[in-house]
Order: structure tokens, then C-alpha cells, then sequence
DNA sequence: CCAATATTTCGATTATTTGTGAAGTATGGA
DNA sequence: TCCATACTTCACAAATAATCGAAATATTGG
């Protein structure tokens, strides 16, 4: 991964942790920025600026639709962040990924088999 | 987890993540910060600031062996966060951990069978 | 074209983070 | 006890990040 500094920075932020889980929570169709505001009670301003460094790291993605701007997580990317964490930190010591294969089998996200 | 935004932000940092790679290539007895200092390039003082941010981040130990103190990687911890991350971005959406899946088999390191 | 809506960009301010030399603390050995 | 070693803490300057109102931009409907 290029830019995992990038993408742990933009979700070590309060603020942009909650904007992530918002659109997580409304799944792959997104949500417009103004509902989004609502959602996680931020100034508009400061919205667009949270919105803007996640998905310079790439974990959002943009598109318009009419007037407004719908966002949506990028599920790939967090995952491939997540993978890299891994393979980064496991490298010699299965202890770290013990507790994830758990949640991972729980969670029912097989790959391609 | 309590502060995940506190183990993001530790980690968020091209110096302190070099540090705690090289903790997890150390492996579970750890190294001397001075070793450390050596092995990541980084002022005594510096470093020693960053390891105090990743140790009260809970992703690094410190214990004193006679003038040294060895610093390892919480390799528990950091399975945790990937593991909240993970739980707290697959809600829903299979889609983010399909491809950890994927590095966990490859890991080899399945939990308790 | 004009007004209304939805969002972004700008600019200024305040807060936080970073890096570092110098001074301080703890430990072990002569 | 005195010195050297191994780190940490302090103080501070420089760099970055965060916030928010106001102004700018894009889009739609009348």
C-alpha cells in the first residue's frame, strides 16, 4: 500500500471516523453530504474539508448527482488497509492476526473459495 | 476498543510505524531503545517521544533491563484494533473483509479450533 | 435569466504535533 | 563515591491540522 500513513491519518480523527461509519451504515448507495451533516452534526464547511482528506486517502468516493454529492465508503480499500496492516504486522508472529481470523470467520466474509 | 482514534493516530506516522515494524521483526523479547534509535534512524530523544505515544497508545511494552529498556510490540493490541476496525466497517457489508480474509488464511493463523 | 439549493473553496484563527538540544534521572561498575 | 551509559523529560520553535463563517461554484426549476 502506497499510502497507509495517509489513510491512518485520515481515520484517526473523531470526526472522520464517524463520517466513515455513517457511510458504512447507509451501505454502497451512499449518502448525500447534507444528510451526512446532519448525521454526524457537523459545520457544512468542515464536512466538505473531513469529506475531502478521506477520500484523498481513498477511502471515499464522490459522485454528483444533480445538486448534491453522494459519498460512499470504499469497502476495497479499507479492506486492502486492513490486509496490509496485517501482512505488515503478522510478518513472523501469527499472534496479531489470531484475534482477526476470529472476527473474520464470525463476520461469515469468506473469499472466493 | 476504547481509543481506537489513539492507536490510529500512533500508528499514523511514518516514524512510528517504522518503530513498531521493526519491534515486530524483533519479535516477542523486544528491543533496546537504543538498538531501536540505531535501527530506525531517529534522534534518542525523538524516538523516545514517539515510543512514549505508542506505549500510552497501548501498542508498545517497556520494561527496564538494567540501563536499557526493551520496547516490544503488543501484538494482542494490535489485533484488536484491526479486529474493531474490521467488525466496525463490516457491518453489513461482507465486501470490507473479503480481502482480509483472504491474508488471514494465508497467514496461517487461525484462532482456537 | 433569476432565485433557490447543495456543496466547496477561501481565509483567518486557534490548537496540536513534531523534532531537537540541553538538562535530568536511573543503573551498573571501578 | 564518582563516572559512564542509557534513556527520558523539558522547553521551545517550526510545521501541520482543525474549525468555521463568508464568499464562490454548480445545478435545477420557474
Amino acid at each position: 500500500m502506497k499510502s497507509a500513513i495517509e489513510a491512518l491519518s485520515a481515520l484517526a480523527h473523531d470526526g472522520r471516523l464517524n463520517i466513515f461509519r455513517a457511510l458504512v451504515r447507509a451501505g454502497p448507495q451512499g449518502l448525500a453530504a447534507g444528510r451526512l451533516g446532519e448525521a454526524v452534526g457537523m459545520a457544512a464547511s468542515t464536512l466538505s474539508n473531513n469529506l475531502n482528506i478521506l477520500t484523498r486517502a481513498g477511502l471515499t468516493t464522490a459522485v454528483r448527482d444533480g445538486r448534491s454529492i453522494i459519498y460512499a465508503a470504499d469497502y476495497g480499500r479499507m479492506g486492502a488497509l486492513l490486509a496490509y496492516l496485517m501482512e505488515d504486522c503478522c510478518q513472523g508472529s501469527p499472534a496479531v492476526c489470531a484475534p482477526l481470523s476470529e472476527v473474520v470467520n464470525r463476520a461469515a466474509c469468506a473469499p472466493a473459495s
